[in-house]
DNA sequence: TTGTAAGCGTTATCAT
DNA sequence: ATGATAACGCTTACAA
């Protein structure tokens, strides 16, 4: 069992007192070992066992000026959609040899940015953010690349991994419409964050293009939580019987889930008294009743996808021309949208 | 807007050279500011702001030996379960003034045990575990103080942090049995991961309990997973009519998933043609048709109190006596049990 | 109250 | 192929 249960750290030092070979000969071993005699290697490699050896990274770091750290700052970890986003950043780092410091800002600027101010200071060598709403002047990093996920804050230079989110909210819209509906009713989120509005922005589209006009009546704007997607899908459902939507389309997964909810709480079925259409697919989409149709998201890719481009910028030192990636969305048809005798305007 | 958009790095040195005074009292105006004349603080700090500085961690680190830093490393980060132990973790350590390296093993041995090594170098001052299945001699840090969550390898020395599993699935099966069943499938996981163990444990006391003995036609073992799960539940549910249990419980929220895709895939109806348990709470439970009885773990609770346990124990240096805190699990009632015409046997 | 100097554990440069 | 030596950016005795 040897020295394994040592309680001082051992350094390159002792490996190298150990083998009779300078520190640097060690180091060597490490870094570019076909430096090095064979026989020399498999000495130094036997005291590194005996000592249960392990480079400290601190220092091998702070003299090469590379952490191999990304840091991603997401707004709230326990949503599945950024469970995936995160999974999918892990994915590549892990492919590239880099690691991972994660923090999760809750939607609030000023955590975020004490967030991004401790990443700069551990040195990472790029961050993945998802700006919470207002994120204002952001990076006063421009030593350290920056690539937003999933939102932007248009900032000039940034690079961008994005939903294709006026496409995916259309074909949502487009298939209600389809379907018969002429009042469809939109949990419209925060304008603040780009995915409310360009969601919004699809849906509008989406209106325009079949000729029907945006009753702001039915554009409910809300944080993107359960809790005010609960509230707002409440307003719209006790609008009276004419004016009420026939249909709602919920531009995130929090605020589809408070519209389930609200329709549970005042009676009303899924998809015979309203028909919904959520935005982010999940489990709970798949296994509630109906079976919830919802615009699919690529999350893990987008994660995937922001760190291959922040890798890709790691790599080719000079600025890239910053690029903003779109990612499809899907929709999903499952069963929670009824048909409706059409009444041509 | 001066020099902030320098590119190279600029140090305390810099700093020091424009406020006139060494790098030495600029270094205690972050550190000890009160040994420092209000004056000279006030020199620092424009110097600091014109300059735009900000530590170097890495190398304060390397100096003072306090990474700050600690590791989280989980199965799987997309398990909604998981994320909530993760924003736990988080929580607890921004509380503290530490931050979080986090990896998703996949529940692989291997990549758990790199992991760790990583988290080593790196220096972590602590490292919060949800040990992969099968994770053998397990660390091999002695230095670095470790704390188990979920699961437990039951390593000596080693605090965990753990639900009382054992209750929480006899009170799964008490439920089952008083609502008169008393032929109880169960989806009982991985022996070798110790909620798996535990909660089949539990299953067993509940049912030796009532006087039922234990029918191992009834007890499906599997991953950890929907598919396995899914599978698993197939079985049971295709069993000849008299033998086929009429209640199932499943020990985690992936077979869970699964078992009620087996039993939509079989045209079952829950609970009407078969009742069923699941352990964890999620969302979908609450949506689903009709919405799943679970046991509940505290989630979230799990990792706050395991980083605080650790946070303890990084504090008060001395090895401390090694403890293993259950957490309660309880049970929500709600319709996814029929209550049977009791035969009594 | 402030400065000097040594050193944390590595790697890089230059010799040999 | 290997070794001496000087950094990397910071903290901390110790001195002044």
């Amino acid at each position: 069992m040897a020295s394994s249960s040592d309680k001082s750290k051992v350094t390159l030092v002792d490996v190298a007192r150990l083998a009779h070979v300078s520190p640097s000969t060690v180091s060597r071993v490490f870094s570019r070992r076909e430096l090095v005699a064979d026989d020399t290697v498999r000495r130094v490699m036997d005291a590194v066992r005996a000592l249960n050896y392990r480079p400290n990274q601190l220092a091998r770091n702070l003299r090469t000026s590379e952490s191999r750290i990304v840091g991603l700052v997401i707004t709230d970890i326990q949503n599945s959609f950024y469970g995936a986003i995160a999974r999918g950043v892990q994915e590549a780092a892990t492919e590239n040899g880099y690691h991972l410091m994660l923090f999760s800002s809750g939607e609030d600027e000023n955590e975020e940015r004490e967030y991004l101010d401790i990443l700069a200071e551990y040195q990472v060598q790029g961050i993945i953010n998802v700006p919470a709403a207002n994120a204002r002047c952001p990076y006063p990093y421009p030593a350290v690349p920056v690539i937003e996920v999933d939102r932007t804050t248009h900032t000039p230079g940034v690079h961008a991994v994005l939903t294709n989110n006026v496409d995916g909210a259309r074909a949502a819209v487009k298939h209600l419409i389809e379907r018969g509906h002429t009042r469809i009713g939109v949990i419209a989120g925060r304008q603040d964050i780009t995915t409310g509005a360009e969601r919004l922005q699809g849906y509008e589209r989406g209106l325009f293009e079949h000729g029907i006009p945006v009753d702001q009546q039915l554009v409910a704007h809300c944080e993107h939580t359960e809790e005010a997607g609960f509230a707002s899908a409440s307003k719209l459902l006790e609008l009276p019987a004419g004016r009420r939507p026939t249909a709602i389309f919920a531009v995130n997964n929090e605020t589809t889930l408070g519209t389930v909810l609200a329709c549970r709480e005042l009676g009303m079925r899924i998809p015979s008294d309203m028909s919904l259409v959520g935005f982010d697919d999940s489990r709970w989409a798949l296994l509630m009743e109906p079976p919830l149709t919802v615009v699919r998201q690529q999350a893990f890719e987008l994660g995937y996808t922001a760190a291959q481009v922040l890798f890709r910028m790691i790599q080719s030192k000079r600025r890239t021309v910053p690029s903003v990636t779109r990612l499809e969305a899907e929709l999903v048809v499952r069963s929670s949208v009824v048909a409706r005798r059409q009444v041509v305007s």
